[in-house]
DNA sequence: TTTGTAATAT
DNA sequence: GATATTACAA
């Protein structure tokens, strides 16, 4: 672990180099002798058209141990990337470049090369947002970028790397595509049948059912009259549910299943009373106490992704995350401008408020410095190394984006444009 | 037959 | 990992 931080330490040393014109074979030295997961250094180009800006930028990302070539100009950008995108882990860009604004740079380093790329902006203009984003921007940092956000900017990098989600997005439909290709995912979204591959030879499986935060209400209500969780039984609850909605396809065993589940869950609220001193003063550490980095985040499922997950439509968007709270969030980065939906969409019932609760304590809540929710164990040493500077954090430029808003008008474009 | 539980699949 | 399905003992 702190052999990590020190490659990182080292590596920042002797590796920064300015930019020579007429370089073109402009390197990193890269060094990749990848044990687990050995990254020595993130190399990032950073394209900034105002010269304060991009040098103080520059240099905020050096303290970091990042590597960073700038460019003011966004031809040259490109042109070296387009040479060295093997080289480079990150793309930033500023949205406003003249030349070639973030938008465009978004869609060519889309099409020719497979990096990810920030957009950042001195303005958050709804517009400015949601187009980048639509881009494929994954992230969108607001100027002047605050420290924090670039102490965890390593993560876009890690994500890749590791290719958790392994990106397997159809490359050759991407190919040659224009910019008003933005509907270019939207193939099944209502052309009737889907043939996917797991429909062989008219065996089709039945469907998984959901349990949508609608079932579970009426599941619930259906407990609820019948005398609680221990004298609920599944056949009973099924017809109760069934008396009150049609709830088609609905099998004994489904609510047998849930109610498996929903025992359980409830079970453990009332004996998971108390959470750790620890746990507490992690928690209630005030904004500035950079100290309280050092205690590991909570590993867990919740995360950042560079995707925005997929949703059939605004409604579901609001309720993935509950009804799926594994597998569904609208998880951003950083918390400025994007976070989970849930956030702003309180629950009524008690189960999906406790749901709610979980994820809020696992959430942005209990990191001082607005570190994505959750960062394992092995990705831990990156952010430790970027924090072992304490003078370098600091706590500011908290802008959040109301997410109502941007939900309604975001959602139903992000359903035609992006899948998960 | 139904239920509770645990293994298995997605 | 979590959740849904399936299997099976009680």
């Amino acid at each position: 672990m702190s052999v990590s931080s020190n490659i990182l330490k080292e590596n920042s040393r002797d590796l920064l180099r300015e930019e020579e014109p007429g370089d073109d074979e402009v390197e990193f030295p890269i060094n990749d002798e990848d044990e687990d997961f050995s990254i020595t250094s993130i190399r990032i180009v950073l394209v900034d058209s105002d010269p304060e800006s991009l040098c103080l930028m520059k240099n905020l990302m050096t303290q970091y141990s990042y590597q960073v070539r700038d460019f003011k100009n966004g031809a040259e950008a490109i042109a070296f990337l387009m040479m060295s995108k093997h080289e480079i882990d990150l793309v930033i860009w500023d949205f406003h470049v003249p030349e070639i604004n973030g938008l465009e740079a978004l869609k060519t380093i889309g099409k020719e090369m497979d990096l990810p790329v920030v957009i950042m902006s001195h303005e958050h203009k709804k517009k400015t947002v949601m187009e980048s984003t639509k881009r494929g921007s994954c992230n969108f940092l607001l100027k002047p970028v605050s420290k924090e956000i670039i102490a965890v900017l390593w993560q876009h990098v890690y994500r890749k790397r590791v290719s958790i989600y392994s990106v397997e997005s159809n490359p050759e439909e991407n190919v040659g595509l224009d910019q008003d290709d933005i509907d270019l995912y939207q193939t099944n979204s209502n052309s009737g049948e889907q043939t996917s591959s797991y429909q062989k030879e008219g065996k089709n499986k039945k469907p998984r059912m959901t349990w949508t935060p609608e079932l579970h209400q009426l599941f619930e209500k259906a407990v609820e009259k019948m005398g609680g969780v221990e004298q609920a039984v599944p056949k009973q609850i099924l017809k109760c549910m069934q008396e009150e909605k049609d709830a088609e396809g609905l099998t004994r065993n489904n609510v047998a299943s849930h109610l498996q589940k929903y025992r359980l869950n409830s079970g453990k609220k009332s004996s998971m009373i108390q959470e750790t001193r620890e746990d507490s003063e992690w928690r209630n550490a005030g904004p500035n106490t950079a100290l309280t980095a050092s205690k590991p985040l909570p590993n867990s499922i919740f995360g950042l992704h560079t995707r925005v997950p997929y949703f059939a439509n605004d409604q579901d968007a609001r309720n993935g995350p509950m009804q799926y709270p594994s597998t569904n969030y609208f998880t951003m980065d950083n918390g400025h401008f994007m976070t989970n939906s849930f956030a702003n969409l309180p629950y009524t019932d008690s189960f999906h408020q406790q749901q709610q609760q979980q994820f809020q304590h696992q959430q942005y809540s209990n990191s001082s410095l607005q570190l994505p929710s959750v960062i394992t164990k092995q990705e831990f040493p990156y952010v430790s190394a970027a924090l072992e500077n304490p003078d370098l954090i600091a706590n500011e430029n908290s802008l959040y984006m109301d997410l109502g808003d941007y939900l309604q008008e975001g959602l139903s474009d992000f359903d035609k444009t992006n899948r998960y």
